[in-house]
DNA sequence: GCATATGGTTCAATATTTGAACCCATGCTT
DNA sequence: AAGCATGGGTTCAAATATTGAACCATATGC
């Protein structure tokens, strides 16, 4: 991997810390030599992206990535223009409504509206979503390209409840079954009890850039229920996308999109 | 210069830009070859620091640096902290104020209120602050260390207005002065008609982070509403500091930015 | 006062980066 | 339609930066 590649990492498992970790611990989580963390640590930290306590010599991520932040979304305000999408969606179903977005191979939440009843599903933003244990996994990877999903079930599949798929054959159907109806459903993989439905959102080549979601315990969800929200999450999802790249629609399978939603 | 380095600038360089650029202007304004260039593009893309426009194939800044920001900001929120006491200045003052961060090696402006008057200063998110040329830049070297004003000022200092003050000596008169006041004064030196008054906002250890700065029109500071915004910004910044780091005081100088304040 | 742990540094061996030259489209000009 | 210019992208030997075992320094616990 080039040198790049193993700094950013290191600056990626560094924000994944609950708390800010010391040098030894960094490079033991990174798998990188002592000194290779550390002159990666002090590269990073005279751009800002990290930063060190004086007092505990513990690191942190630096404000670096803040400006940088600012600077993406006063061009190319994701948020801004979803976030409204979500809020909409979340008093319509009165269920916890999430948005995720896909950066550096992974599917992490950026946003969540939660449900306003007693009984609810909590998200956390910033929430890693695996690909074959919820519904945005599926309805991301259902609209890649096949090498991508080739990828994605190549690698070893965490059995996260006693309900998870981990067969790629069956993840395949389900993939194909989510790209029929436009958006997918996950029964209980990621918690028990907990069924989502989600549908991407896709840029003008097609290429999903996130998943509008929403998750409800099993108890609210009925079949037809579940269809409802299946179709507003496509709703919300091809608006979002409308929204943020202006009036074109994604090329490709986009009828198919338009069929359900 | 490291790899790594040489990656973080080209990704600050394109975040500089007005709009997305192309793989060969990139690499002219880094100065690196097309290849190399690319090579970044590509490793950066990886990890979702930068991403490329599947049409114009022109290159923007990417998500991922959107959630190290929120991570960061929900550590460490010092935005969060910070904003509510540039409002409370900007109402009792009357005048703009802005907050800076210094990231980077530079000092940028990170949140503004602006002035309720019509005639105002208008400060923009994201202007870079130049060290010998405004309030904030000579508030945040004055409570350095000598190394770093030594660096800052062995640099070529532009005249930005008939007023710039860039002889190194007078500059440092200018910092002397400033330490003993505990805030910064800066006439015209970055937009004729404009003065400024600016203090740092300082880690436990005394290094400062950032700043907070009044700016308006000559017309409305004379001296002694100069010296009154300055105990003002004295005053916020020692607040937001005593928040965000808790209840310690800044050691070293401290009893000379409290006698002012 | 010894043992252990952590942050930090050094330098020869090694793997990665570099860039001139190249290819391939696209679009403009003659 | 051929010629030319421009911009994205690629190749591979030469140049250079990265690597990590061993090291030092300091702090904490026993």
């Amino acid at each position: 991997m080039s040198t790049i590649g193993k700094a950013l990492s290191l600056l990626d498992t560094v924000s994944r810390l609950d708390k800010e970790a010391g040098l030894t611990d960094i490079a033991r989580l990174c798998g990188l030599d002592k000194a290779t963390a550390r002159r990666f640590l002090v590269e990073l930290e005279k751009h800002g992206f990290v930063e060190q306590d004086p007092e505990t010599r513990r690191y942190r991520i630096g404000s670096a990535p803040v400006r940088l932040a600012r600077i993406r979304e006063a061009r190319y305000p994701f948020l801004r223009v979803a976030v409204p999408f979500i809020k909409a969606l979340a008093e319509a179903s009165t269920e916890t409504v999430h948005l995720s977005e896909f950066s550096g191979s992974r599917l992490s939440t950026i946003h969540v509206e939660d449900s306003p009843r007693a009984h609810r599903v909590n998200v956390e933003v910033g929430t890693l979503l695996p690909f074959h244990a919820t519904a945005s996994g599926l309805a991301y990877l259902a609209f890649c390209p096949p090498d991508e999903i080739d990828a994605a079930l190549s690698k070893p599949l965490e059995r996260v409840t006693e309900y998870t798929i981990v067969d790629p054959a069956v993840l395949r159907g389900l993939l194909d079954e989510t790209v029929a109806r436009g958006f997918s459903i996950n029964h209980q993989g990621i918690e028990a009890g907990v069924v989502s439905t989600a549908a991407p959102i896709r840029a003008p080549g097609g290429h999903p850039i996130g998943c509008v979601a929403i998750a409800a315990p099993m108890v609210r969800a009925d079949q037809a229920g579940l269809m409802e929200f299946g179709a507003q999450v496509v709703a919300a999802a091809n608006a979002i996308s409308e929204k943020y790249y202006g009036s074109e629609r994604p090329a490709g399978t986009t009828a198919q999109i338009r069929r359900t939603g």
